[in-house]
DNA sequence: TTGAAAGCGCTACCAC
DNA sequence: GTGGTAGCGCTTTCAA
């Protein structure tokens, strides 16, 4: 597992390490002859500069480090995706942890994360997280962060993320043409950014149409849906109540499949008894039963553009002040699950 | 962004570095009261020894390496979650890195993975690689490797896999059962082991009940599937052939998703015209239309076990000469999709 | 243009 | 038990 180091090439070319080392850095006070021996030995001995000892002495590790909920959710691995192909290119690695929604387990792993040395921080907050403390100090101690998808507005650094409130806008504007009135909303906690915009969406839009706004229609679940009962008692207590939806809109990849599993397990009939609707990126909606109108986030490209920003920030020579506020628009998928039209009984 | 070091706390009481490092690390060596003092000191301003530093001089990183094809999947997600279960608990930190399905891709994470330095492999080969010289030399200079799932028999170390024969057998025989007779099977490439092993179940299975094997129902997708394209020409072939399958076995996640698109698409009736199933760890196969029969494999377990098989390897003292071979079990999930008795015309 | 040497933070060997 | 010191591989002053 050993390989050539420095001293190596210095002590066969009978050079010194520092000379070695310019050399290979392509400093200008060396030597044509000289530097590209070096190159040459370098290149023939396949030479790799020991990253470590290199992090160790510049302070920094080319790493960066991506604190998310969780791998498996389609979103989320698409956005991994786009991570990953910007830091390719650029030579950084990815470090990829999950908070699994736990807040706890978000400042763990944010610990973990620094005391391995990252140069820069990639992070959507867990739906636990009301409080940014732990990322604040981070910041302040001059690590660079740029939040996407779940962000905080209280950093002066980038954001990226989906345009929520258009999203849910055109979503329940969607399912008002389809002829749906009361229409639910099952969601994330309510302080969390994306929270707020995916209901002021589904607010204007219900609005506009001159539709009142019934609060009781809107159900939070206190974990994103990583418990499946919460999903649950949201849909049970919606049928429960006197005045039962007709639509059902999920505000979340996780929330979306649970809800969709439990209408089915109660037999309902989608899009007749009730339309069924959400945010979803997974990558076959056709496939479901019905198949499923979704508003899917344009994953990759923020994964892509979070990281080129940070990246930006990590290189940038001087302390950069002017931040970006990236936002992409979403992309509705209108499909059988809230077409009353070719709704089908069984 | 800077740390409390062992110099610091060695000048702030007034001790020497080594004896505060011993300290610290718990040595015998060290009384009682100076081992206190450093801890309390160390703890009250929160110290934690530089792992760059660690790595260097101990020529070791807490990380290991995982390759991949690629995350979205559903298998190699819950893959990863059980990897980083153990790793998280036994302070690894877990570095993925994908290959999608390219043997060039492969090689080159490889080669950014030992120039990270990693302590240990974690890899499924990708359905490109063919030639493991590339494995075989870090194995060689002694890295210790675990192959999962897609495994090589020609190195001597552990191999974590699914019971591929026992669940190729375990469908097609529940195919039987359900009066399918011509059974098709749309693969991965044939030199992969779980290709091998696949296509095994299936023919034993079909032996066993007296039917004929005809090597033309066998279609192979060089690329694993990640070209929708040549799923689209292995289920065509199928149909165009003069005499056309009852039921189609994927023996993959994406295989699995991507045929049962093109069905849908070209209009079959499932499982009326034609039986579909097939091996998938996707979360909610009830909610596809029809349900989908999978087989599916305990991903969650496979990755903790190599995960711990691995770390077992890397922290062994002496060197390891006797190897596991650890097969798990698969699960029938029989649905829908394989059912002529509940089948619908739609 | 090149070389010597210090030091990043840590560990481990050798004295005492 | 404790302290001094060398060295992991690299970069970067400072001299020459």
């Amino acid at each position: 597992m050993q390989n050539i180091t420095i001293k190596d090439i210095a002590k066969a070319l009978d050079l010194s390490y520092s000379t070695v080392s310019r050399a290979l850095k392509g400093s200008y006070k060396i030597s044509e002859p000289v530097r590209n021996k070096v190159i040459a030995y370098a290149n023939e001995h396949n030479y790799r500069p020991n990253l470590l000892a290199q992090s160790l002495k510049n302070k920094n590790s080319r790493c960066i480090g991506v604190v998310l909920c969780n791998i498996p959710n389609s979103f989320f691995a698409e956005v991994i995706s786009g991570i990953e192909s910007v830091a390719y290119t650029k030579n950084y690695l990815v470090i990829i942890t999950q908070s699994h929604e736990s807040y706890e387990r978000e400042i763990q792993a944010l610990e973990n994360l620094t005391w391995r040395s990252i140069d820069g921080l990639l992070i959507s907050l867990s739906t636990e997280t009301s409080d940014c403390s732990h990322i604040a100090a981070l910041h302040a101690k001059g690590l660079p962060v740029v939040f996407f998808d779940r962000v905080s507005e209280d950093f002066k650094t980038h954001l990226v993320k989906a345009d929520n409130e258009g999203g849910a806008y055109d979503l329940t504007n969607h399912l008002l043409h389809q002829g749906y009135r009361r229409i639910a909303q099952i969601t994330s906690p309510a302080h969390l950014s994306i929270t707020q915009e995916r209901i002021a969406g589904y607010k204007k839009a219900l609005s506009e149409a001159g539709q009142p706004i019934d609060e009781s229609l809107i159900k939070y679940c206190e974990h994103g849906g990583m418990l499946f009962e919460e999903i649950e008692t949201a849909v049970s207590e919606l049928f429960d109540s006197g005045n039962p939806p007709d639509a059902i809109f999920a505000a979340s990849d996780r929330l979306t499949l649970g809800t969709l599993s439990i209408l089915k397990k109660m037999g309902k009939s989608i899009p007749g008894d009730i339309g069924m609707a959400g945010f979803s990126n997974f990558s076959e909606p056709e496939l479901f039963e019905p198949a499923l109108t979704t508003i899917k986030q344009p994953a990759f490209e923020m994964g892509k553009t979070a990281a080129e920003l940070l990246i930006q920030l990590i290189e940038s020579k001087r302390p950069v002040t002017e931040f970006e506020k990236k936002v992409f628009p979403t992309e509705l998928k209108a499909r059988a699950s809230t077409n009353r039209k070719i709704s089908v009984a069984y």
